[in-house]
RNA sequence: CGGGACGUGGCGCAGCUUGGUAGCGCACCUGCUUUGGGAGCAGGGGGUCGAGAGUUCAAAUCUCUCCGUCCCGACCA
């Protein structure tokens, strides 16, 4: 089993020069590409921005929700305020993760967030499994209800109501519904973006005429519209499998799962997509007329991603200076910077350099507000992760040229005025590619193949483990549970998706998680 | 909810042991000088010291209770 040093390794590897201005790497740093910098010996007397990852990861992520302006804490215990810049990124999650939704053929539709108590009683393993979350309603309009109200958990249980309304044939399946909302789970123990009380998401509630339609659908949410999404778009590998019965949804008779692993090697479960066999269709009288005429009950799947991706966006790509975007969910693509600008014309150029970038198709913004240092600025634009950064001087404009500055390598590339839309628009898609597989490549160095519970312990303190699921046979996942380690999925032995709990051959892969 | 740590301007902290009514760095505001990697100088604004109660002539400081935050566990998207 191999090992590889702690944390942040990439960052000391290969030419990268990201570390240029910060205190958190001691080799490489006077090597800027462009040439344009001779401070950086200085600057390393700084402390740094953050706290070093390697130093205190949870200190770290804490430090980054801060100063890149993303979220904090609301003021009723686990909820949370999403600061503009965070939540545009996560309405570019929203706009991405909804086109394939829809080309998946769901259709949206809003169902209230308040829910009668007695719905979620009907069905016994979900009320079990909600109840110790739910925030109850006991008073409105000065009176105390009748019925209490619960604020919704998930959505089941209404839509499952009113699916009850809407099917009557077999014609009318499968029926395919998604709503955004907001849902409250009251948690014990919040962070933000990973767990909240309040946090918003996206659920997908189906109703198929056969077990086979509701799994098919189920997995191919998992991955044409997940798995494909936090890949190509997110740039985040993730694993896919089976969850096991104890982590299973509370109601579901399957439960498929998207893990990915963070810059501290802790799973992060991404997004998942249940199959909830007859359960709900038989609480609420789901069902339909066959074409013989006979009376059925449904299959119903669910399905749902959230706003914890943003906490896996951030601890996936995060570094020592912050967050870094992939292009594709960047809300901010590039950032036209006047690095100084004596009488105007500097930013007159910058501002049609925006226009000709925002033509082409790239977001951009212009950053023009040269009283403020352009050390400080270009820090600032470092910490929120923003892929490009488009420096705009008077010494390049007398060259004809500006600097682009990416942000997953620290690289920074003279370029011709007449090439900027091109060569942005290059490297972004390159940046893309390049992050994803950057991220691949870590996780991989940090996945062992065990086959024994010491060697997976080992292998879990610094990443994942996928050991012979008949390894953790006979109090195996109890042994793990000690060091904090759980059994994220099932794999079957040729890395798909587990059919059933007891698949000969079945791989788990384990890890500490979120 | 169990174990641990901690709550002092927006952020990070000192002051608490030996009570005497608040300070530092960063950030913020104004002005000037600056601007190619976290600017400098000068001036300025902002805190009933988490909340409540108690002890005391006097509490950030001592006592009790509560609340909150962070870490570790049980629970989860």
């Amino acid at each position: 089993m191999k090992r590889r040093p702690e944390c942040a390794e990439h960052e000391s590897e290969g030419s990268s020069d990201q570390s240029i201005g910060r205190g958190d790497c001691s080799a490489e740093v006077g090597s800027s590409p462009g040439g344009l910098s001779n401070g950086t010996l200085h600057a390393m007397a700084k402390p740094p921005i953050l706290t070093p990852q390697a130093e205190d990861f949870p200190r770290w992520y804490q430090d980054i929700l801060t100063k890149a302006q993303l979220a904090e804490n609301g003021p009723v215990r686990g909820t949370m305020v999403i600061r503009p810049y965070a939540y545009a990124i996560w309405e570019r999650m929203v706009a991405e993760v909804d086109a394939r939704i829809k080309a998946a053929g769901a259709e949206n539709a809003y169902f209230p967030l308040f829910i009668p108590e007695s719905y979620l009683k009907k069905e016994a393993q979900h009320v079990e499994g909600f109840s110790p979350e739910l925030a109850i309603v006991t008073h409105g309009g000065g009176k105390e209800l009748d019925e209490p109200v619960v604020v919704r958990p998930t959505s089941e249980t209404v839509i499952g109501e009113y699916m009850s309304k809407w099917i009557q044939s077999y014609r009318d399946l499968p029926l395919l519904l998604n709503q955004w909302a907001n849902v409250v789970r009251w948690e014990l123990r919040p962070r933000l973006f990973l767990r909240t009380s309040e946090f918003l998401w996206q659920e997908g509630h189906c109703a198929h005429a056969t077990e086979d339609d509701a799994a098919s659908y189920a997995a191919r949410i998992l991955h044409e519209v997940y798995e494909e999404f936090m890949v190509n778009v997110l740039a985040i590998p993730v694993f896919t499998g089976r969850k096991i019965p104890q982590e299973r949804f509370a109601g579901a008779t399957n439960t498929l799962t998207c893990e990915a692993m963070m810059r501290d090697g802790k799973a992060l479960q991404m997004g998942t997509s249940h199959e909830l066999g007859q359960n709900f269709a038989r609480a609420f009288d789901i069902g339909y007329q066959d074409e013989h005429g006979e009376r059925q009950l449904c299959w119903t799947t669910s399905w749902g991603v959230s706003t914890r991706m943003m906490g896996g966006l951030i601890m996936a790509h995060g570094d020592d200076a912050g967050l870094r975007v992939p292009p594709r969910v960047a809300a901010v693509q590039a950032v036209v910077l006047v690095v100084k600008d004596e009488d105007g014309s500097v930013t007159q150029v910058a501002r049609d350099l925006l226009d000709g970038l925002t033509e082409s198709g790239v977001r951009c913004r212009l950053d023009a507000q040269v009283a403020t240092g352009f050390g400080r600025r270009a820090t600032d634009w470092e910490l929120k992760g923003v892929p490009l950064r488009i420096e705009v001087g008077p010494r390049d404009l007398g060259e004809g040229r500006v600097v682009i500055a990416r942000r997953d390598t620290g690289e920074k590339v003279p370029c011709e005025l007449g090439e900027l839309n091109i060569r942005a628009a290059a490297i972004l898609e390159e940046m893309q590619l390049g992050m994803l597989e950057q991220s691949r490549s870590d996780r991989d160095a940090r996945t062992f193949d065990v086959s024994s519970i010491a060697e997976a312990r080992e292998a879990a303190s610094t990443g994942f483990a996928r050991i012979p699921w008949a390894a953790l046979a006979d109090g195996g996942i109890d042994q793990l549970a000690k060091e904090a380690i759980t059994v994220r999925c099932l794999q079957s032995a040729e890395g798909g998706l587990a059919q059933s709990d007891d698949e000969p051959g079945a791989v788990a892969l384990v890890a500490r998680s979120y």
